[in-house]
DNA sequence: GATGTTATTTATCGAACGATAATTAAATAA
DNA sequence: TTATTTAATTATCGTTCGATAAATAACATC
């Protein structure tokens, strides 16, 4: 199922650019490069790697695989992370912690421009930062595997995004004031929300050909979802969520 | 990460229920209890069990494991798949073929109820189809995996969803004649088809809480969908896919 | 009841996995 | 230069995996 390159059979190899000395003629075993790194770009260099590789192959990659990238023996990432789990756990908070940016709600509330367009720039730049193949697969994988990541980005999504976008484009209805969103209004824009993120699922884990480009497809999603929303808002705002 | 629960270690055990005589009194081995079923029979078993299996653990889960869901011995499965890969495909078989309804394209191009209903109709039935976690987590499976299931499905439902409701809204909106829908349009489609999917994606895989209901969700992601879609569909119509 | 077929089990192989202990050598300080 | 520290490697353990060969026992046929 995996390659094992006939080159270096079972035994662990360090490999990594042989020696650039002639070292070893005889033709047996090559002398092991060993250059020292700093631990803190060690460290950085590891979990970007796994990054790399979990996002191709899923959190099952072996550990050797992964050495075998960054050109270091399998051992010794054992120095770095005590655990493969400890090192899944550093690639979370790599690409869902640190890749957030805090302007994306901050454009959605800036009411000095028309909430299309907030909307628009804010999936805009967002499809830019998850549409990739680390972003979107390691999620997946991480759903399918049952942690809590999902869970947790999905509330900060709705916190952070959803019902500032819910609350601005009621206001920008005329619609009710300050209440906080009810459920039925934050789905209608989970839908939204949905609808576009499936679309980088179409196109990185998938491979659909994907004829429409992203900008368009935002401003056709959005334009369709701002034109029809208005009704639907009012009607649910009217009735006070009591069922037909 | 798996149980081996003592009672069994390392050997492989045929089990599921001990021979209800109570014969080996002594304590060490219990009498294996061997039934013979028909091939026929076992097979769909098999793959219902490893439906189950694989819905909860993935395609990683190991055989033994499945072997002893069923009560049987690990290699008793070879004699039915040649490879766990054969009861792989039997899996997909099972679930992306034989779940499919045809007519969910009939209803969506009967042309004797408004499209509103048809679509509603259609979702609700389409999303008690799938909306469990033998179907989802299955698919997202397979689609990590780089099997090309999920393309194949996605041009299906392209074919036999996406394109009729496109034509069929077009037709209720009194838009163009039979042409064959555009990229665009159908892409339009789309973005509301993820838009649902998705829920059940956040319902049965993040079991993110969900404090809208189905049909109440389907309802208004239809009802602002098809309202704001006529206009943008004209746009579509009017300039010839010609970019602003 | 004897005989033949085959569903099922027992036993086992080789490879890959995560992880640990002991050894070696590169960088730093004396 | 020599001594100290520790990054990195070598070697290896115990498990689990997919898969195969051989032995066994349940059922059908005569």
């Amino acid at each position: 199922m995996i390659n094992a390159t006939a080159d270096e059979r079972n035994v662990t190899t360090p490999m990594a650019g042989r020696s650039s000395s002639l070292a070893a003629a005889e033709g047996k075993a090559l002398a092991p490069r060993r250059t020292r790194n700093k631990p803190e770009e060690r460290h950085k260099e590891f979990v970007r790697k796994a990054i790399e590789l979990f996002a191709e192959v899923g959190f099952e990659a072996g550990t050797r695989e992964l050495a075998q990238r960054l050109g270091v023996t399998q051992p010794l990432l054992y120095r770095y992370f005590p655990s493969k789990d400890d090192l899944i756990a550093a690639v979370y908070q790599e690409i869902y912690v640190n890749r957030w940016k805090p302007q994306w709600r901050e454009g959605l509330l800036d009411e000095s421009r028309p909430i299309r367009e907030r909307i628009v720039a804010f999936y805009e730049d967002y499809a830019g930062t998850i549409f990739t193949p680390e972003w979107i697969r390691i999620y997946l994988f991480a759903g399918l595997r049952g942690v809590d990541i999902n869970r947790r980005y999905a509330t900060t999504v709705e916190e952070q995004i959803l019902r500032p976008i819910t609350l601005a484009t009621r206001t920008s209805f005329g619609l009710g004031g300050g209440e906080p969103p009810t459920p039925e209004e934050v789905e209608l824009f989970w839908t939204l929300q949905g609808g576009i993120f499936y679309y980088g699922v179409r196109e990185i884990v998938y491979r659909f050909p994907m004829p429409v480009d992203r900008p368009t497809m935002i401003r056709n999603a959005v334009d369709t979802f701002l034109t029809g929303v208005g009704p639907v808002l009012k009607r649910l705002a009217e009735r006070g969520d009591a069922p037909a």
